[in-house]
Order: structure tokens, then C-alpha cells, then sequence
DNA sequence: TTAGCAAGTAAGTGGTTACTTGCATAGAGG
DNA sequence: CCTCTATGCAAGTAACCACTTACTTGCTAA
């Protein structure tokens, strides 16, 4: 019979439910401080409740039980977050020119380094953490990592198999994995230190990032490059004269 | 008579001080489970002292004077392993052809996975320590991530212009970011969670990287990729204006 | 021998932390 | 009106934490 709703919020600061708010606060704090640096004191004060009260209490369990909860959902958004960004890359023609790769590449980082931004908690939380975290946590991260090497890994041989350079014996997932890490190390580092190391910026390091692609993957590169030193199928016919 | 110094530790369980077991055990606790994690009954009982009492603090001040030490300390010994790190990287003869680059990528990719194994808990302390660690550790970080870029940088332009190759416009630092960070990336994550994601072996990604670097800067590679794009002299700002 | 001292320990101390209890309030539904 | 339930707050409580105090031990130097 009842609605099989709730009666909303009614000491709700913003139009959040007090959960919500706990949860996305509590996260923003364990990122910054870590869990065991965070106390239930700040995370009310930080949620609009009386801070020193238990009122916290009366939407989660135990202090672990605010973390696991905060991992469900913080994975749940990462998912639809990641199904759009997906959709735009599968979607783009294939470059004509090297010209067109690194327009594309540029729009790549801006993508990942958006996308990044919203898994900062998590991937803050679970980092400060350490060892003594739940199962849960660690298997939240561990499951979204793994997905999103296996996804560029998908992607880029999609792409080199409709580019037409076939190129057997590659292992697509490490790289995947030298593609994106100096993307997520970056902002990692960015989070945790306010700057990047050695006075650079995010834009010199797209610009070096861009053009190793298109050098590995560009018209030459695809040939001369991708293709495994010994490869089975040498095709470095092609020499540029100079 | 007078050794002039010490008399040695007395309830030593090792050979080391007593000094130097709770800096040992301390930063190790630091990197596992975070500063505000770590209890000083931990350490004192990783050090081998009786735990919950004080005897920790006849060698300390503070909690925060331990993490100070022990970063001041790491720091000092890294110098030293860096030195030594750097003269077998930058006397390595100039590679005849691919084959030769690749090998010498494969000896630089093992001497700093071991050499990073030296800067773990110096790493993970300061990731898990968060915003609140005094000014001396992030320092310490810092600077030591910036000094191993511009050596980097600063070795691999010395090569660039010994093997003739010379590319004005080329941000070094940025290269040199881009170059180790799936190196450090992997450390990290395999250090926070115990193994690679996306069942990735360090092997797997050491081949990948090599590929890539012999691609960029091996005999084509060097005049098809490294220069901005094809041109032997181009000038930096061609690229980005169209 | 003996005085001095570095190093270790047991037993605290005050403050903090995660969590509880008792009570007040407000809205929904009869 | 009354009751039920969800939510919040003040004031706890027991455990824990960084740090201290008072004392013991063992080595060394005079």
C-alpha cells in the first residue's frame, strides 16, 4: 500500500537524501585524509548533521559500512559513466591522415582525463587505504581497472583491424596498459601533490602522449613500429628514402 | 679507549641500532597502512620494544619526528642508489640497430623496477599520508620525482644528440614523463594491491614498452616519429598551428 | 667500588574515537 | 485526536591513542 518511497529529506540541506550526502562527503574525506584519518565527526559536520552526534547512526552501521557502501555506489556511476565515453570513441571514423589520428588522440585525453575525474574518490579512497581495507574495496577497483584495460584493449584492435594492418601476436592488453598509465598516473599525482612533477603541465604531457601515438600508429608507424620487431609478418617493405 | 661514539644496542635482535629498526619498521607500517593508521604500539612492537611502552621515545619526539626521519633518511639513500643507477645507464654504448636498443630498453627497464623497489615505502607513505603530512615529506617526494625526470630527460637528449638525430622543439621532460610513467604506475598498483590489473605480468608490460620505445626512437623510428612529424628540422610550432 | 647515564619497562594520563542510549520532533495515516 | 515511524540531537561509554612518569637494568668511566 504505502508508496514504497520515502517521505524525502526533511533536514536536507540540498535536495540530496541525508544518505547521499553522508556518502558522497564521507568518500571526498577518505580520499583526502583516508579512512583511518577520517573520524564520524567530520564526516557528519561535513554532511550538514550535528557534528559529535551519532546521528550518522541512523543511516549506516559502523564506520566500514559507510566505505563499502560509498565503493557500490561510486562503481555503479563509474559504469553508466563509462558507457557513454565508450560510445564516443567506437564511433569515430578511422583517421585519414596523421593529421586526423592526433585530433583524435587530443579529443582521447580530454575524454580519459574527464573520465578520470570521476572515479578521484575511489581511486583515492582505495590508495590511502591500504592493506586493511574491506574485500569489497579492493575488488571494486581491482574489476574497474581491469575492465577499462580490457575495453582500450577491445578498441584498439578494432581500430588496427579496420585499418587493415593486421598485426598478429600483439598483446593488446599491456598495451592498453602503456597507453592509459601515464594518463591515470598523471592525475593520481595531480590529486595527491596539487601539481604535476617537474613544473609540468597536463598540456605538454597530452602533446608528448599524442605524438607517440600517432608515431606508433600513423601511417609509417603502423608499419615500421606496431608491428613486433621479429614479427611474423614483416611488412617494413615500406622504407622511407631519405 | 673511548669508541667516541655509541655503545652499540644492548637488546638489539638484529645488528642494526635500535634508532634504525623503528625507522625501518615505521616507514614500512607508514606504507602499509598509512601514518594515521599506524599506532606507535606497532612500531614498537615491529622493532622489537615491548609494546604500549614508551621505549619508542627514547629515540623519538614525536610520531611526526619518526615520519620526518625516516623520509630524510630514505631520501639520503636513494641519492646514493640513483648515482649509481645513472653512470650504468649513461655509459651504455650507442646501439648499432633495433635489436641492440631493445636490449639495452629491457637492462633500463629491470635496473629501475629494482630501483624503484628501493623508493616503496618512501612512495606509499606519502600517497597514504594524504593532505595532512608535514611540509619536509611532500617535499622530499617532490623533489625526488623531479630530479629523476630531468635526469631522465637530461639522458635521453644527451643520446638523441650522440646518435645525430637532433629534434629542437621536443619536450624532454615530457618524454621523459611519458617514458616512466607505466613503470612507476605498475609498482604502484602492484605494491597497493598485490598484483597487476588485467592479469598483466611485469614481463608482459616491459615487452609492450620496449616495442614502443624502440618504435619511437629505433632506426626509422628516430626520423619518422621522434622528429614532429616527418620533417628532419621541423619547427615545434608547425604541428599545432594549421 | 661507585657514580652517572643510556635504554628499557610498567603503569599511568588526558584526550579522542567509534558507537549507544534516552529523548524530542515532525509528518503520515487511521 | 492518537499512534507509528523516521530522523535528529545531547550526553554519554568503553576502548584506544599519543605521550609521560617513575622505576629498573646494565654498561662505562673515574
Amino acid at each position: 500500500m504505502p508508496k514504497a518511497a520515502k517521505p524525502a529529506a526533511p533536514n536536507a540541506a540540498s535536495g540530496l537524501t541525508t544518505r547521499a550526502r553522508i556518502l558522497t562527503e564521507a568518500m571526498r574525506l577518505f580520499a583526502d585524509h583516508g579512512y583511518a584519518g577520517t573520524t564520524i565527526t567530520q564526516i557528519e559536520s561535513a554532511a550538514g548533521l550535528s557534528p559529535g552526534s551519532g546521528a550518522l547512526y541512523r543511516h549506516f552501521g559502523s564506520k566500514q559500512e559507510i566505505l563499502i557502501a560509498g565503493f557500490t555506489d561510486a562503481r555503479a556511476r563509474l559504469e553508466a559513466n563509462r558507457a557513454a565515453a565508450d560510445v564516443a570513441l567506437t564511433h569515430a571514423d578511422l583517421p585519414r591522415n596523421d593529421e586526423e589520428l592526433a585530433n583524435q588522440l587530443r579529443v582521447t585525453f580530454a575524454l580519459v582525463h574527464t573520465g578520470l575525474e570521476a572515479t578521484r574518490d575511489m581511486v583515492l579512497a582505495q590508495m590511502k587505504g591500504g592493506s586493511s581495507l574491506p574485500r569489497e574495496v579492493r575488488e571494486a577497483m581491482d574489476s574497474w581497472l581491469s575492465e577499462s584495460l580490457s575495453i582500450t584493449a577491445r578498441n584498439m584492435g578494432e581500430r588496427q583491424r579496420l585499418s587493415g594492418v593486421t598485426v598478429d601476436g600483439l598483446d593488446l592488453i599491456a598495451e592498453a596498459y602503456v597507453l592509459m598509465a601515464p594518463l591515470i598516473w598523471a592525475k593520481v599525482i595531480e590529486w595527491n601533490h596539487g601539481s604535476l612533477p617537474g613544473g609540468l603541465s597536463a598540456e605538454r604531457i597530452r602533446d608528448a602522449w599524442v605524438r607517440h601515438w600517432v608515431a606508433l600508429s600513423g601511417e609509417e608507424g603502423a608499419r615500421s613500429a606496431l608491428a613486433p620487431r621479429s614479427g611474423t609478418k614483416r611488412k617494413k617493405s615500406e622504407e622511407r628514402r631519405r
